[in-house]
DNA sequence: GTCTATATGGCGATAGAC
DNA sequence: GTCTATCGCCATATAGAC
């Protein structure tokens, strides 16, 4: 009975992420997602009690990720301009891979500003831990007398911005959803270039 | 009845505007809406026959905004350099005086592609057109062998993410509301020469 | 734990008086 | 043009059998 529950419980939670990320909070149906996890919609309240315990779920979860990456990459302890280079090939890969998470982000933290604090509270996720590390990671470089909530920001931008803004990207600059991966690909690498003449 | 028939439907939109730029498409009620502009329900169907018809032509308008605003400061003929520099002055003050655009813009883009390219055409905006003109404004000057398409994603990337962004941003870095503001203000004037060190 | 059936409320939309 | 009243549907949530 464990290994079913479980089971269950872990399929709600993949159906709940692709419904969520594809239609937001208000957009999706329980009965859409119980469709999704190939089970019935009275599950869904077993298991998760209703509709904004199981988003909530999602939500932190894609928090989780989107942080713990840059965590990971922020901690790595290489030379300053490696560890640019690492970022942006590494976090927009990160991104490539789960191209969802900005655009879901963006649009769902906008509804209540305590809950998004709440939920990263509930995720352990420490601003100040990042505030911190990101500062140390950069305070003994050249940075000239740039704020480094700027260059934090700035990172952040370029890296995420094609992604939450990707529709309308492509139809300005008409790609194809084929061209634009391509068009993202090459873009890694001229990242580091711009962002290293940008900050000396 | 001329009179109360305009008052009426701009009374309308304007609470439209407030709700949907808040809510989104999904969130918003128009009941909210109608208490919003002081007027009935019914009244807003009189108008707009239905709710998806008042939503178009608030994101109708929210998409020319941001790029009339766009193709005005582009258009401009001065020097390149001071050119960056009026961007990141004047659109940035732009986004300030409308901060709520460009999280509306993502978030309510995202549910559908083809409805975004229909609505940018009924809106009179020609990508082909931006495409040009930015492109015109560019070429002629040493961004190196960097993709124009870059340049512009760099710099909108720049200017956009940090209203798009904003309450994550906020919680992340522990600015309140006021804080933000000034921040942003400051950051106005650094990142020309953040750009231009980057694109030379 | 998992299902079917149903309660309950809310929302978009319309009818129809004035 | 503007209102009140109401329809009809659909979504969340629960009851209760298995």
């Amino acid at each position: 009975m464990v290994k079913k529950s479980i089971s269950s419980e872990k399929r709600i939670l993949e159906g709940a992420k692709k419904i969520f990320h594809e239609k937001g909070l208000e957009g999706s149906r329980m009965q859409e997602i119980a469709d999704e996890a190939g089970i019935n919609k009275a599950l869904l309240h077993y298991y998760f009690r209703n509709k904004e315990n199981l988003f909530n779920a999602v939500f932190r979860e894609a928090l989780q990720e989107i942080f713990t990456k840059l965590f990971q990459i922020a901690g790595t302890d290489i030379a300053f301009e490696q560890k640019i280079r690492l970022i942006f090939h590494d976090y927009i890969g990160f991104l490539q891979q789960n191209s969802y998470i900005p655009g879901f982000i963006l649009s769902e933290m906008r509804q209540d500003p305590d809950k998004l604090a709440r939920i990263m509270k509930s995720a352990n996720i420490s601003p100040s831990a990042l505030y911190a590390k990101m500062k140390e990671s950069v305070s003994n470089e050249s940075i000239g007398e740039m704020d480094y909530r700027n260059f934090i920001i700035n990172l952040l931008s370029l890296c995420i911005f094609p992604f939450a803004a990707r529709p309308l990207l492509q139809i300005i600059f008409d790609f194809t959803d084929e061209g634009y991966d391509d068009f993202l690909e090459k873009r890694k690498n001229e990242l580091p270039e711009f962002f290293m003449n940008a900050i000396r």
